[in-house]
DNA sequence: ATTTATAATACCGACTGACGGTATGTATTG
DNA sequence: CAATACATACCGTCAGTCGGTATTATAAAT
């Protein structure tokens, strides 16, 4: 294909496709010539021109959803209206209704069965959400009076696994029914450690993601590992 | 090499090779031209002619695990002498004195940087200790009146989820100080939501972790994924 | 401002080496 | 003599490389 004018287009591109082709197939069932094949005439040389290895398509992927959802959190922090339990709140609520999580939700059957992908996610979870995002504001809450606990870093550790993994349809495939009950527990953790529970604003939530999981349901992809092991 | 009266010891053999070199590299790290190289004159054919392919072994590794914790697991459920809320303390201090998990602790530097293993072990945690042993044992205390619980299934997937990944070293690295500090944590959430805690007999476990875990620190290799995944 | 020379970038596509897996053959056991 | 336990040469596929070409950016010279 004739030489682009603007590169980061093509860099877009390659990104887009690796995208679907990942959440759909997972990473190792994906080669760079499926990537090729729906690129639309560009080549392997294009791609290699661009990103150095095919795991660094997938760091360039992941880097991309961060940084939308680091966005987020940054305005949150920012806020200075708000208390830290009403922080820590507001964040709980935006990472349920991340919009680039909705649309990689709709195309990904499973992340248990996408291993490099879970990595990624529970390394980010643990290197970079939570001493960069939840740990300050947690600080913040304790310092403001809004926020009882004896044991910061660790309630940061665990409402991020509980979020992040627990609650992620993704890892924990959920009916609504399933879903109402688990935020219903999570509140009751919440509040019996001195944390502000979540309130109403989840139903449409809890809705979309039952719909997902029932269709998902349908085409059985919800079998052992080994389907994508193998 | 010879053909081997008893196979059994040919399949244990690659099992054993293939156990070390996927903690000590990684799954995808390894070759099975680096499995063959270290089984002394075995040949590719032998390994094929018992495993079907590469993810066979893997599986066939995770299993062999797998048997040996559920014995212990079903030895306490079987116990009529202990209430529910007996056997859950039970199985978590069994789960953290685990000594087949002991010895693959010492050769591997970081569960969340083998994508495979981590995937397995969070699926088999999922779909198969919770539904077969966690869920069962919580009704039993329900019944019994040994402990309080709204949400039983929910409760079943939470408390595994902090003992075998937030409490796991090899997914959240932590120092002694830190392991107590979420012991600590971890007593209190079950003392709130009505469920046993843990009390004595954790030191041993505590100081073990900790010994490997300044020891990992010193070889730099608490780095990122990037490590294993290029 | 236009041309011209040069360098840097964007991309192509044939090739390579390593890998997982197979096929066929052979020796040993039952 | 049938089934099993291997050995080994071979195959297809894959990620990654490399030399090459065409396009654009840079900037000096006219």
């Amino acid at each position: 294909m004739a030489r682009n004018k603007y590169p980061e287009e093509t860099v877009e591109k390659i990104l887009d496709v690796s995208t679907r082709l990942f959440m759909e197939n997972g990473y190792d069932q994906t080669s760079i010539q499926d990537i090729i094949d729906q690129l639309g005439g560009l080549s392997k040389g294009a791609i290699y021109h661009h990103f150095k290895s095919k795991a660094d398509i997938l760091l360039a992927i992941v880097d991309r959803v961060s940084a939308g959802k680091a966005e987020e959190m940054q305005a949150i922090v920012a806020d200075a209206t708000l208390t830290g339990a009403a922080k820590l709140r507001q964040m709980f609520l935006s990472s349920f209704k991340d919009s680039t999580q909705r649309e990689l939700i709709a195309s990904m059957p499973n992340l248990v069965k996408n291993p490099q992908l879970l990595s990624l996610h529970l390394s980010n979870t643990i290197e970079d959400v939570v001493p960069h995002y939840i740990l300050p504001v947690i600080q913040e809450g304790i310092d403001d009076g809004s926020i009882q606990c004896d044991y910061p870093q660790e309630m940061a550790d665990v409402l991020m696994l509980l979020t992040n993994v627990w609650l992620n349809p993704l890892i924990y495939p959920a009916t609504q029914e399933g879903i109402r009950r688990k935020i219903a527990l999570f509140n009751q953790i919440l509040a019996s450690l001195g944390f502000p529970t979540l309130e109403a604003g989840l139903d449409e939530h809890i809705q979309l993601v039952g719909e997902k999981m029932s269709r998902l349901q349908n085409k059985d992809v919800l079998d052992t590992l080994e389907v994508h092991l193998l």
